[in-house]
DNA sequence: GTATATGTGACCGTATTAGTTACATACTTG
DNA sequence: CAAGTATGTAACTAATACGGTCACATATAC
């Protein structure tokens, strides 16, 4: 698996705690510690997904496309893992086995409930609580 | 991701269907069509979790080392991915900025909850689950 | 002793990943 | 309109991970 949900989701919460200033790529990239052109990416993939909006020229940057307690971290796994499966089947087992002939079409099945389960967990955190979480651990030392 | 875990899957499904017959890395590796050597890696991973063991010269080869209805996709999943994490954090982000100092603790506290559902999951199939199901397929054609 | 089978180190080609450079496009401001 | 600023994306690179393969030492059965 990559960074991309982790990366993704910092910047979502940046842009939270950021009360609907335009935040630059450059700014966020600062705050992630990454260079600003795959802040732009990742932002790109957001944007198609619409969680964000970008303006171009001065003063633009990427801003929140709803209020972060409307954005879960499932939109945000969605919106940057899109293809890629948490447990990726292999390919082609030997179809004249009777094991090998079935255990692809069994295994979705079991792995699809899986798959609802996490998804599930990850549908109950929202941008907003992220951002919460941050602000009281700030607080807490 | 990768497919060990389906191939381990694979696997102990195919041990459980042998029925306390060895079963060699070269028979295995025919049903999950791949070569045997890769076979024999994942069943010394698997034999290191205590979920096979093996047997080495004439007549030997591979053995669920308990009951398939005592062995979970959890068991595997713990055997073979043992660290891989399914949504890695992102290093260092930049520790002077508010949300880059908080993020990754916060990420993991929720991510691993995350993790626990798709573990519960996962240790509701078992192998001799698998090997029924696969059974009830090849019945249903 | 011979045949068989595992266990593991070493290696290879390919794909993926994070990171970077470059630049066309779009928007703001004066 | 001109200058400055910021996005969006193509192209490239180095490092890593992955599946696959070969070779061979080790262990077991007959």
């Amino acid at each position: 698996m990559n960074t991309r949900f982790a990366v993704a989701t910092h910047i979502l919460t940046f842009l939270q705690t950021q009360d609907g200033r335009p935040a630059t790529s450059e700014l966020v990239a600062s705050s992630v510690s990454t260079n600003p052109t795959l802040i732009r990416r990742l932002l790109s993939q957001l944007a198609k997904a619409g969680l964000t909006t970008s303006q171009m020229g001065t003063g633009g940057g990427a801003l929140l496309a709803r209020p972060g307690n409307r954005i879960t971290l499932l939109d945000v796994h969605r919106a940057v893992d899109e293809d890629s499966t948490i447990f990726p089947l292999h390919q082609e087992p030997n179809p004249q086995c009777p094991v090998g002939r079935q255990i692809n079409g069994v295994l979705r099945s079991h792995l699809s409930d899986v798959e609802k389960a996490m998804e599930a967990e990850l549908a109950r955190t929202t941008i907003a609580d992220m951002a919460q979480d941050v602000s009281k651990a700030n607080l807490a030392r």
